[in-house]
DNA sequence: TATTGTTATACTCTATAACTATA
DNA sequence: TATAGTTATAGAGTATAACAATA
């Protein structure tokens, strides 16, 4: 009875394993073509959703909040993020990207190609299945 | 005409992004409950599929080979992984999970109790929907 | 008192370059 | 000559603990 997984559930897991490993070893190829480390490029890829106070940000990257001010430092020098003071909150700061931090942002995600071409492959009707099986299996939040 | 991505590649790629950032996530708290870093969870995950040659391993991580050197010393000083002399070539060296190694390969993986649970909430007809999708996607190697 | 962001510290990851031992 | 693995090095990422400013 109960909650046992399912047969192939093993086989889902380790094909997810596998996939990631594609598409997260193009993110950081892509990257680094713009002279970004990984977490400089998942901090830029985060921000491209809208501005984050550096607590949020460290959240999102699932890394501690004291690693997060010397990433934004270093994006920051380089121009394509700034920090700007909160509007209720005098302790927050809100990083913000850029116009050339947008630019870079939407290089990286322009240049995985083969990530793109996968997509491609994909008629309408299997593309819809796609992102609906996505959305059940990561984004949903089942009541509790 | 010809290679235009369909107008939903961007939400896709933006779903993508997101539901691997979920996984992802789990996976690095996962491994750090173990006591383990990214990287080196990454490459016990890596070696559950079977015994690697050190050059091999960087591949597939997408890293330097030098930097393996390193991971694997740390694994085996924690009696996770061995290193085997290379059958034909002396120069290789083939890393190898140990039974130790494996148990806690497989407790990483148990412990993605979110990941598990968005599978399990698919019936059988859309986990092999899924299945066929991110092979598709991620897996297949056009001719070229 | 609790929280936000920062700093200091120690360890790990990372690419580059140079080395060795094989091939 | 070329390749597999290692070492040395410097810069970046990481968690922990302690701090100042604000709530």
């Amino acid at each position: 009875m109960t909650e046992a997984p399912r047969a192939d559930t093993a086989q889902l897991m380790e094909l997810l394993s596998l996939s990631l490993g594609v598409y997260y070893g193009e993110f950081i190829a892509s990257a680094a073509s713009e002279n970004l480390t990984a977490s400089q490029g998942k901090a830029l890829t985060v921000l491209r959703r809208g501005p984050a106070a550096m607590r949020a940000l460290a959240e999102t990257m699932t890394c501690d909040a004291s690693n997060i001010t010397g990433i934004v430092d270093r994006l920051e020098k380089r121009g394509l993020v700034r920090r700007e003071a909160g509007a209720s909150d005098r302790r927050v700061k809100n990083v913000v990207l850029t116009a050339e931090g947008e630019r870079v942002a939407d290089a990286i995600r322009a240049r995985m190609r083969t990530t793109q071409e996968g997509l491609d492959r994909l008629d309408d009707e299997d593309r819809d299945r796609l992102r609906s099986l996505l959305e059940r299996v990561f984004l949903s939040h089942p009541t509790a």
